[in-house]
DNA sequence: CCGATAATGTTCAATATTGAACAATAAAGT
DNA sequence: ACTTTATTGTTCAATATTGAACATTATCGG
């Protein structure tokens, strides 16, 4: 009988969120893959597809964005500058701050690891109706919503 | 005119499988903070999850399961097994592999993470009809099938 | 049987990620 | 003005993850 606990592979919501967390991974893995050639992975195109949307974002802006600590941030950024890939200027009415800017070849390899990405989006989803995409979207809006309900409390 | 690329943020496809993407950071963000009570992680209630369900795994097929490298399993395993929740028995037809056994404290680790997980996915699904998880689920299925067949051809 | 090839697990160095402690600056309360 | 509290970015140690090189054992072709 089980100890009286039902499986959690019985719940139609917890398999639901398997295939989702699956095809998550497998995402990523494929997405390294295709980066590899710019010599970048998946953290530094979140980084510089989100510079290349919101210009002048703080490093603690993009932190919050992208769900990772400070520190990280923190530790990865120079690394991008050395690069060449983004420049950080001081924020002049709070010199706490330092402003993200895209340099041209920051920009430039924005777009084409953008590029990549939207490509192996098309391909992996083509077999999906757009109307089924929308339906996910918007049940992956919810759970969004309600994720981050439970981490601000927390 | 942006140079004649369209952004990837007008594609719908795209838009949608951002929100899957963060609704996973967001899911996985939550869950270690509700393990962390039981003092382990993600990819621990993975492994002690898939024990509990396929009993005398290989650390290949499990590597394989989880979607990451043999070093990794091999480097994380001893851990648990020090903390007395998984034990690793020689197979006795081929040398070479190691079969993986939950402890009794191990299964009852198990069931209370998967407990904790079930319930945090309960709560973050709980505004999504079944339906629409199901539907869902379906999207995901063809697109892990899409993806594994690129990764296997590479 | 034997040599070549493949599979399994381990080790190691490189890289990534996190959280806590910290310094500098800003904002708020008095 | 001044003390307290918050915010921003940095640093550091601890932990995680990866890929390559390796040793051991299986398998396959002759």
């Amino acid at each position: 009988m089980n100890k009286n606990q039902s499986l959690p592979w019985d719940h139609p919501r917890f398999k639901s969120w398997v295939s989702v967390a699956r095809a998550c991974q497998l995402m990523q893995a494929t997405l390294t893959r295709e980066l590899a050639p710019l010599d970048i992975k998946p953290p530094h195109l979140d980084i510089l597809a989100n510079l290349y949307r919101f210009e002048g974002l703080s490093q603690q802006e993009l932190a919050r964005k992208l769900l990772v600590g400070r520190s990280n941030i923190s530790m990865t950024l120079p690394q991008m500058e050395r690069r060449g890939l983004i420049e950080r200027r001081g924020d002049s009415r709070d010199k706490r701050v330092l402003r993200l800017h895209l340099t041209a070849d920051g920009r430039q390899l924005a777009e084409r690891a953008m590029q990549i990405q939207t490509a192996v989006i098309e391909r992996s989803l083509s077999a999906t109706s757009l109307e089924q995409c929308l339906g996910t979207a918007e049940a992956m809006e919810r759970i969004i919503l309600a994720l981050q309900a439970e981490n601000d409390e927390a």
